[in-house]
Order: C-alpha cells, then structure tokens, then sequence
DNA sequence: TTATTTGTTTGGAATAATTCTAATGTTGTG
DNA sequence: CACAACATTAGAATTATTCCAAACAAATAA
C-alpha cells in the first residue's frame, strides 16, 4: 500500500480517492499552493472533482496535523497598535486574540538577501477562559 | 498638538480628520480589531465615515509602521505539507513563500493554561529575485 | 443478496471580506 | 479666486470561503 493511503488512516481519515489525490499532491508541491491551485492543478485528473472538496479535505488533513495551514487570523484581517514587539495566541472557540512576550530581535534568522519589513508569530489553540468553560459544561451535576 | 497628529505627520501621513479619529482608536483600543470592528465603532461619532476610508488608512498606518496587520498571508490561505518545522518569508511582490530554519521548540514561550495547537512564525518582505530585478529596471543604460 | 445507514462528493448558491471606481469634497498653492 | 493634488464617500465588483441539498459510494445489517 501507498505509503500515503497509510498515512491517512493513521490519522483517522478515510483513504478516499480524492482525498488520497489531495495529499499526494501536497507531498510532492512544496509550493506553498492556495486551495485553488490545488483544485485547479488536479482538475484536469480528476474531472469531477468539486472546489468544496478541496476545501473540506484540506481542513482535514490539517486538523489532523498532515498539513499546515498558513494564515494567522481567520476568517479577517485584525490590526494592532505597533506597541513593542510581541507575539500572538489566537483562540479558535473565542476568536480572542492574546499577547504574549517574543522578542523578534534575539532571534533574527533572516533569510541571506531578503529584506524583512515586518514579521509575526502566531500561536493558535484554545484559551484559558474556554478551557474553564468547557470544563464546567462538561463537568458532572 | 495631540500626539496622535504629530506622530502621523511623523511618519508622512496627512492628519485628516478621519486619520486622526482611527490612528487615535488604535492606539486606546488594544483588542486587535478587525476593519469592520473600527468601523463600527466609529460611524456614531462619524456618521459619513466610508468602509473604504477606514481599510485605505489602516493600510497606510501599516505601511509606516504605526500599526500592525495581524495576518500571515494575503489575500488566501496557502497550504504546506507539514515536514519539520520552519518559518515562512512571504514576498510582497511575487507572492512566492520561501522556507528558513527555525526551531519553535527551543524556544516555547506558551501562555499559562493555554493550550497551543499549533504556530506559525511569517516575515513580510521583498525576495532576493524581486530586489535584484528591481535593481536591474533601475540600472542607467 | 438486498435494504439500510453512514459518510463523501458534487455543484451551485450564499456569505463575507476586501478592493475598485467614479463622483464629490477638501486642502494647499500661485 | 482658480487650479491641482489629494482624500473621502457610497456602492458596485471581485474574490475567497462556506453552506446546502441532492446524488453517490462504502459499510453494515437483515
Ligand atoms: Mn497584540
Ligand atoms: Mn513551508
Ligand atoms: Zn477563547
Ligand atoms: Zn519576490
């Protein structure tokens, strides 16, 4: 078996043909692609293919860590007051967004001739406050 | 002279009376807003206040330094199969994302009794293909 | 096997964020 | 004042993404 079938059910997702396509093809492109160079690099393959299904297979094998996704803050662009430097805790329950303490500068790893004009570390996951509340709801009566 | 109007005249930018009144919400509203959340909040006190106005200023806050953009890539989501962890440089002029080495383990700075799924570090900038063909355009003949 | 259920894909409509555009308004300069 | 340059407005257009109901496929039970 395709080591990439076994990698899916490891994870908990079912091999599905295209499902299987989608990942194949983001092994082998480290381009970075949108979903819509995926869906479009494949079309021509898989005919029938749907854009919803590139959508709902990449959220998949990112929430099972087989992919990353890359973008900060969904599903809008928020803004901040350039106070010191300083990263980021996006909450996925709440949508809050949390500082906290990261100095950019004792860690410049810059890319050789690049120009770096702003940079940003983004953590994201479940808060503090979302947490508690997901443990009293669940807690027994 | 409020400081607001100084500091946008500081940084090149014309202090009309709609910059000034989102430059100044920025700068006491450290909540990380979204465009519409600015707008929202200031079309009682502004009642002609356009969405576009409110984008083009946050836009040339940004440019300038004077406020962040909380977002890793514009203007979609790109997808990267997760091999080992690095950064992302992402060209503003190509769009092209570019890998470097960086390490998030070595340096874990989670917030207490927050859970982290997962992070991204993103530097913005200008690529070394794009800087040498901007070089090239600009050479004397 | 067939019937039933469960989960997946499809295609298009709906939504939401952002950008674009043309008209109008404002500011500064000669 | 007249003119140019620039900024703002309002709404249309564009784009990315999600939603939804119907068709399909796979798995399971009878
Ligand atoms: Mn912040
Ligand atoms: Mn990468
Ligand atoms: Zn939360
Ligand atoms: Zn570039």
């Amino acid at each position: 078996m395709g080591s990439v079938v076994s990698e899916l059910e490891n994870a908990g997702i079912k091999p599905s043909y295209q499902r299987v396509r989608i990942f194949e093809y983001m092994q082998m492109n480290r381009t970075h692609p949108t979903a819509d160079q995926v869906f479009l690099d494949l079309k021509d393959a898989i005919p029938t293919l749907a854009k919803a299904t590139v959508y709902n297979t990449l959220h998949a094998l990112a929430e099972k860590g087989l992919i990353r996704e890359l973008s900060t803050v969904q599903p809008s662009t928020r803004y901040d007051y350039a106070a010191e430097d300083h990263g980021h805790f996006t909450c996925r329950i709440c949508n809050r967004i949390y500082d906290f303490p990261y100095d950019f500068d004792s860690r410049h790893s810059a890319l050789s001739g690049f120009v770096v004009e702003s940079q940003e570390i983004v953590q994201k996951g479940i808060c503090q406050a979302c947490l508690k509340k997901a443990q009293q709801n669940s807690a027994f009566p």
